[in-house]
DNA sequence: GACTGCGGCGCG
DNA sequence: AAAGCGCGCCGCAGTC
């Protein structure tokens, strides 16, 4: 351990193509340097972690690793100077955030696009150089990725629980790691499937541009019932005044509301727009976009969430309709292992707040159901909702009593939970578990506030700055569950993705060709959406990755809760297709 | 024509 | 029946 060298920076050459592979100690300082031609970047990032599984540190994990992924280069542990920058920019936690908060080149959160030249007043033709060389919005340089490390090292080392900020950093890029992996793996997805249950519910693929027939039919009946033949039904406001003029007492075209009414048009409508969803969303236009080969390879983004959550970017990756779920399908000789997690934020926050009543509650066994014998709610039915109302902010109706009857039986949690939100009420900053930290208020929220203070604030400016209060209220209320359980996925995947990376290779096979070099002969992950895994994996090898799972979950709650009563139970199928829900 | 905001709805 | 959090995407409508 002590000789092991910690870090290994990869980062440009000052000047030319070529890459720098600069080994650090553990105090960061720079013991070797290799310069290397671009054409070797694979071989040799490879050798160096066949010597010693190193933690790689770069700039930005796509710029890096996408190349060394199509080379078939797969690295253990990296460290994204990108996400963990935005991490600790932002932390309440970090002591001194000014270093960090001044070298606004790293600071870049996923989709925000780097400035152009014209706004970056030092820009050189080397800046130009790089910029074009690479995509990625952050500087690529070997020199100023060292020194940016040195800011995070030497942020984290002088904040309040500097283990937790490291866990975190190490968690977020493994994430990024996973990311690009399943992007390079793709999804196994069964177009034919896929069409089948278009047709199946929409008819046969209409002409480009036009409708499918039975929305035709639909919409003919929906304009009969209204008495308005040319009624344009994709747009709300026309549709609003002409149920209006139907008599249908509506504030809006939403489905909820609709379904509420009787009259002959609303059946053809709610059938019209599920079908148009379907359409416009993941139509025929989205197969064609979107999958090739057999694999769906959408664009995640770790960390773009400001909770941690992933977001994505493109084919909606993280919204696929469960309608759709069986098109996702193994290849020959293949399994899908899914898993997701039980209730995982009503249990990370049991976890958080070392709440032993909740904690019993969800031992061993559904949370909701454990709460019904305990005698609290009457059904499951009850327990969710007055969980929902207690992690989301709920306040009115059913929602408003159940979380009442909550506070009384588990007064840790609902504390911890009624904390944040009257911090973030008073405009103030909460954070998760490992220290991530939520945005501070807009300034002219807290002018609002400010002005709603005063004596000759009007009553309705004191009104709409309580709403707002309460909206923020909601919002940091639910930040430190959400992103804590986003931690945990994450520690999750991060275990996950490197035992499966160690079993063993199953032999070749071309019907996993698509998968690329790195994942055809081994299970890999292939989704992750919040609290769900899937894994691809040869059928001989299904049960070691379902184990796999089973263990990773675990070790994240190990890792985050040490000592907890808290459990963190999977629900888990390995079949050739991705049921639907 | 490009952009922005919004309604609506899919996911957790 | 829909509520309370976080997202992305589509199409429409208003703006420049």
């Amino acid at each position: 351990m002590v000789s092991a060298s910690p870090w290994c920076l990869l980062g440009r050459a000052a000047q030319g193509p070529d890459a720098l592979l600069i080994d650090l100690d553990a105090g960061c300082a720079e013991r070797t340097r290799e310069q290397i031609a671009p054409g070797d970047l694979a071989r040799a990032v490879a050798a160096r972690e066949a010597a010693a599984p190193t933690r790689w540190v770069w700039s930005d994990t796509p710029a890096w690793y996408d190349a060394l992924l199509a080379a078939g280069v797969r690295v253990e542990r990296c460290h994204d100077l990108r996400l963990v920058h935005v991490i600790l920019a932002r932390s309440a936690r970090v002591a001194d955030p000014g270093p960090l908060q001044a070298a606004e080149s790293w600071d870049r959160p996923p989709d925000a696009p780097a400035p152009g030249p014209a706004e970056q007043p030092g820009a050189t033709l080397f800046d130009l150089e790089t910029a074009a060389a690479g995509s990625s919005p952050v500087p690529q340089d070997a020199q100023s990725a060292l020194e940016e490390l040195r800011r995070q090292l030497e942020a984290i080392a002088g904040a309040d629980e500097p283990t937790a900020l490291r866990l975190l950093a190490a968690a977020e890029s493994a994430g990024a790691l996973v990311a690009a992996e399943m992007r390079a793996a793709g999804m196994p997805w069964d177009a034919q499937e896929h069409d089948r249950i278009l047709v199946e519910s929409l008819g046969a693929r209409p002409r480009a541009g036009a409708l499918p027939a039975r929305m035709e039919e639909l919409a003919q009946q929906v304009r009969g019932a209204l008495g308005d033949p040319h009624l344009a039904l994709d747009s709300p406001p026309r549709l609003l005044r002409a149920l209006h003029r139907a008599e249908i007492p509506v504030d809006s075209t939403s489905k909820w509301e609709l379904s509420a009414h009787e009259h002959p048009a609303i059946a053809p409508l709610l059938r019209y727009k599920e079908m148009s969803r379907l359409l416009t969303a993941n139509g025929w236009a989205w197969l064609d976009a979107w999958v090739r080969e057999g694999r769906y390879r959408p664009v995640y983004v770790p960390g773009g969430v400001v909770t941690g959550r992933w977001a994505s970017s493109g084919g909606g990756a993280l919204q696929i309709p469960r309608r759709l779920r069986p098109a996702l399908r193994a290849d020959p000789g293949w399994l899908l292992v899914s898993a997701d997690v039980s209730q995982l934020e009503p249990r990370v926050l049991a976890a958080m707040s070392q709440d032993p009543a909740m904690a019993a509650a969800g031992a061993g066994r559904d949370l909701y159901a454990g709460i019904v014998e305990s005698g609290i709610v009457a059904t499951r039915q009850e327990a969710k909702v007055g969980m929902l109302g207690a992690l989301y902010g709920g306040t009115s109706g059913d929602s408003g009593v159940l979380v009442r009857r909550l506070r009384v039986s588990f007064p840790a949690a609902m504390g911890l939970v009624d904390d944040a939100a009257a911090v973030g009420e008073r405009g103030g900053t909460v954070s998760t578990w490992l220290g991530r930290s939520s945005p501070p208020p807009d300034p002219r929220w807290l002018e609002a506030q400010r002005e709603a203070n005063l004596p000759e604030a009007s009553a309705a400016a004191q009104e709409r700055a309580r709403r707002s209060a309460r909206d923020r209220g909601r919002f940091t209320r639910n930040f430190v569950v959400q992103g804590t359980a986003a931690e945990w996925a994450l520690s999750w995947i991060a275990a996950l993705r490197l035992s499966l990376s160690r079993l063993p290779d199953a032999g070749a096979d071309d019907a996993a060709e698509p998968s690329g070099p790195v994942f055809a002969r081994r299970a890999h992950l292939v989704h992750f959406l919040h609290d769900e895994v899937l894994v691809h994996s040869p059928a001989a090898q299904a049960e070691d990755a379902a184990a796999a799972i089973r263990d990773a979950a675990e070790s994240a709650g190990r890792l985050l809760f040490p000592g907890s009563a808290v459990d963190f139970p999977l629900e888990l199928a390995i079949a050739e297709r991705s049921e639907a829900k």
